[in-house]
RNA sequence: GCCGGGAUGGCGAAAUGGUAGACGCAGGGGACUUAAAAUCCUCAGCCCCUAGACAGGGCGUACGGGUUCAAGUCCCGUUCCCGGCACCA
């Protein structure tokens, strides 16, 4: 290979570093600088779509720009992607690699309440931090589609696709119960709350109904369960999600309800174990429950039923808990063996999923064995392992699938079969029918907070027509003389967009329910066409600007589109997508439903966005846990910059490890990559001779191109970084550095250490940039030697080497072996059983 | 409990079924230096034999079995660790 240097030799740019006297120190702060300037100024990372030529579009995890700033876990992803960039782009590929900001969440609006700064100063503050930090490492992103999800040119965009969504009918209103914490005056996630309390000040937390903005994600749960099946994602990712949608296949059961008060419907997977349903329980919010109860009953299930709303979701769903629950007094009758079963109300029994009722089959289902072990249930057997009945009283629940047995004519049937034929049969009667559930539940939308998106939807109103003002508008609702009408809700249109969010200091939370938005009583409320109008005050959640912000950049100042027809057909899908596995579920599930949405909304042209997806693993602290405030082992990358420069920071964390896996921090580790940079820098201090390669030397270069192309192109970064420290060693024993070598080392360590490579570059007398320059390529005939060194077995045991050339025949391989000092120790007054020689690999020798 | 991923020197790790520990960190010895840092050279899995070195031998990839001429790698079982989910009928 011979690499000159092709292009932008005109650009201003300080010479290389000369070698001063004595030892030659390499000076990584003012290299690195030198050229993060070169390539912000020169837009040396610049993407542009070129019709025709191989693209390949390589996606980070955007940061939400804390005020903490960078931890040393983000660039390991981000290093990665980068190197990946930096070689495909040698080997000719078009690469878009882009960077942005996720930055609407609570952490700002939580300090402006504290402070009053505005949210949007914090947000700018932390951006400016973080986008110093990554640009100090010296990464080659295309910064002209820098996006940040805040801005109104970006988030009108967000509020475009959500109004798709409310036109397809996925995006509805719902009274549904949420967290409601009266001391924080807020709503908390599921997360926030542990046993009643909120996790942050222990004040108690209640189950209150309130209206909110739903998408109906569950419209798409089958196209999003068969989707991943396509996906080239991990494996345990791939789990997730499928375990999050929780697809189950079953069958829905009439059960009439005794004295003729009507039916209740039960989902069951299982409803070959009919004829052992031995009661029914229903959820404590099941509307039927009212009617159902008896006079006696009533009391003790309104008190069952106050008791389980106090409880949040998350301790409801807590397995393990003892079982409780409040018999109704009222039975149902089993539709196959027409046995009465009592009903009992009890809170294992989800509202939410399936139809809130199930039949209780304790010897086969562990939840209601253990609930009828409590209430001194029946439990009738109805499914075995072998056909024949079991001898004693069961201790657990048999769970598998078996042979029917007690179940009168299906007796003997297999469970598949059984399920089948007792389907077939409730279908013919009506008493039922075959149904999938899913256990993904529609997605909460709105949240009660200023920082985010706002929802791009107003409402009618009823009673305001006399107001003069907002202000007497909000009198005339508060006093219940106007009314809103939530129930009609209108979509700004699309021209009218964005919505901005109104300018206000007024973030505190005044205790009812109701966001900081409705307090911005000018913005909330305007007249049309003479009529009052009221816009909707809740906001998106931090999910919504993520949702979609790798197709922003496809095209990021677009002002008629999300992005042009044109870049989203060049570039999408993204080839490769690289973050953390804490967003296994949740962002990459509500990513894929947008773009599925977008995709039947003829906006892309790919029904998945992320093609492959691979985790970083987590970077613990040097003291092998999890790197955190509290434990006081966070690691500072500015910190690190400083002593050992972004070259060394980021060859180190590549070097620890596979990139997938989780590996402790070692600060030490670091000498070992700024050493490695600084006898690179050394090496180039040799002549250098412009004679080609030959022999040994050849033959290394040659391996050396053929390993680190191999691990760069698949991400094996650790590897690729020990065959150059290794090609290295070797190299320093040379007493003049061929040039060929020279510069090819250079062009292989510039995806790995760029700023060293393009001083190298240029040092080597060529103008910038290193990036511009062809990735070598090898003769596969040099990269294997012609002598080697095989091992002799004896009885499976290392005994001698034979240094022979390659291609040796197996029968002088045998000789050779069988004549070896080490063997003959232990095959002397042996009998030779077997010889195994594979040529050019070893031989094996059996003797007794 | 279920799902996914792991376990290799003092540490991070490497190894198409074919010489375990490449590459590095930390460490020992040496050179340079007034000295230190930096740099360079060099040693190094554990154990036995040995005055020491060479040579040699034994044991070693979480544990127990198995397949094979040959197993860190393949198969069966077990333990422990990490991540996720967890009353979804």
């Amino acid at each position: 290979m011979r690499c000159f240097g092709t292009a932008m030799t005109s650009a201003p740019i300080a010479p290389a570093a000369e070698p001063q006297e004595g030892r030659n120190r390499y000076d990584f702060a003012a290299v690195e600088a030198k050229w993060q300037q070169y390539w912000l100024t020169h837009k040396t990372f610049r993407a542009e779509l070129t019709p025709g030529k191989p693209k390949a579009y390589v996606l980070d995890m955007f940061p939400y720009p804390s005020g903490a700033g960078l931890h040393v876990g983000h660039p390991e992803g981000y290093t990665a992607t980068d190197i990946y960039c930096r070689f495909l782009r040698a080997r000719g590929v078009n690469v878009l690699h882009p960077m942005g900001w996720d930055a609407f969440g609570l952490p700002a609006e939580q300090y402006a309440i504290q402070t009053g700064t505005h949210p949007a100063v914090t947000t700018q503050q932390n951006i400016a931090t973080f986008r110093r930090q990554i640009q100090a490492l010296g990464f080659s992103y295309d910064w002209d589609r820098e996006v940040d999800t805040t801005d109104p040119h970006y988030y009108r965009w967000t509020q475009w696709i959500f109004l798709q969504l409310f036109e397809k009918g996925l995006a509805s209103q719902a009274e549904i119960a949420v967290n409601w914490c009266p001391a924080l005056g807020t709503v908390l996630a599921n997360e926030e709350v542990s046993d009643g309390k909120s996790e942050r000040g222990g004040h108690p937390v209640i189950r209150k109904p309130m209206r909110q903005w739903m998408l109906k994600i569950t419209a798409y749960g089958e196209r999003l369960l068969e989707g991943v099946e396509r996906l080239d994602w991990p494996e345990g990712i791939k789990a997730m999600q499928r375990n999050w949608i929780g697809k189950s296949e079953g069958a829905e059961v009439d059960f009439d309800i005794e004295n003729d008060l009507g039916k209740l419907r039960v989902f069951t997977t299982r409803p070959d174990t009919l004829f052992g349903a031995t009661y029914m329980v229903v959820a404590p919010e099941h509307p039927l429950l009212g009617q159902l109860v008896t006079p006696e009953q009533k009391d003790a299930v309104e008190a069952y039923v106050l008791a389980a709303a106090r409880q949040s979701e998350r301790d409801r769903t807590d397995a393990g808990r003892p079982k409780t629950g409040v018999a109704t007094g009222r039975s149902a009758i089993n539709p196959v063996n027409g046995q009465r079963i009592p009903i009992w109300v009890a809170d294992y029994v989800l509202g939410g999923y399936g139809t809130g009722t199930i039949m209780a089959v304790p010897a086969h289902d562990e939840r209601d064995f253990a609930f009828a072990k409590t209430f001194g249930l029946p439990i009738v057997q109805v499914v075995s392992a072998d056909g024949k009945p079991f001898e004693s009283a069961q201790s657990a629940a048999f769970t598998e699938e078996g042979v029917a047995i007690h179940s009168s004519k299906f007796d003997g049937l297999t469970t598949a079969a059984f399920k089948k034929a007792i389907t077939e049969q409730l279908v013919a009667e009506g008493r039922g029918e075959a149904r999938v559930n899913y256990k993904l539940r529609d997605w909460v939308f709105s949240r009660q907070r200023y920082w985010g998106e706002p929802i791009p939807i107003y409402y009618p109103m009823d009673g305001a027509q006399a107001a003069s003002s907002p202000e007497a508008v909000e009198a005339a609702v508060r006093s219940a003389s106007a009314r809103i009408r939530y129930d009609q809700p209108i979509a700004v249109l699309a021209s009218e967009l964005p919505l901005l969010l109104p300018e206000t200091t007024d973030f505190q939370p005044t205790g009812d329910a109701e966001p900081p938005l409705s307090r911005c009583l000018g913005w909330r409320y305007f007249q049309k066409d003479g009529k009052w109008f009221a816009r909707e005050t809740n906001t998106m959640p931090q999910w919504a600007g993520s949702c979609w912000y790798y197709l922003r950049y496809l095209d990021p100042r677009n002002d008629q589109a999300p992005a042009s027809k044109e870049a989203i057909d060049y570039w999408l899908p993204v080839d490769l997508y690289v973050g953390g596995a804490e967003h296994a579920v949740l962002h990459l599930l509500y990513a894929r439903f947008w773009h599925k949405v977008l995709f039947d909304c003829g906006v892309v042209p790919t029904d998945e966005p992320f093609q492959r997806l691979v985790n970083q693993g987590m970077i613990l602290g040097e003291d092998n846990e999890k790197m955190s405030k509290s434990r006081g082992n966070v690691v500072n990358p500015d910190v690190m910059l400083k002593e050992f420069g972004a070259d060394a920071f980021r060859l180190y964390e590549m070097f620890m490890g596979p990139l997938e896996q989780v590996k402790p921090w070692a600060t030490a580790g670091l000498h070992g990559t700024k050493r490695f940079l600084q006898r690179v820098w050394t090496l180039f201090d040799k002549p250098i001779s412009e004679a080609a390669p030959e022999g040994d030397t050849l033959r290394l270069l040659h391996k050396l191109i053929q390993k680190v192309t191999d691990d760069t192109q698949n991400l094996r970064m650790n590897t690729a970084i020990a065959a150059m420290m290794g090609a290295l060693n070797e190299l320093v024993r040379l007493e003049t550095l061929p040039r060929q070598v020279a510069e090819t080392f250079a062009v292989l360590l510039a995806p790995y250490a760029a700023h060293l490579a393009e001083e190298l570059w240029q040092k080597l007398g060529h103008g910038p940039s290193v990036s511009r320059v062809p990735w070598p390529s090898y003769d596969p005939a040099l990269c294997i030697d012609d002598f080697l060194e095989l091992p002799v077995q004896v009885n499976g045991k290392m005994r001698g080497k034979l240094m022979v050339a390659r291609g040796t025949p197996a029968a002088e391989l045998e000789a050779l072996a069988l004549a070896d000092a080490g063997v003959l120790r232990h095959t002397e007054g042996k009998t030779i059983r077997k010889v195994i020689v594979v040529p050019d690999r070893m031989v094996s020798l059996v003797v007794s």
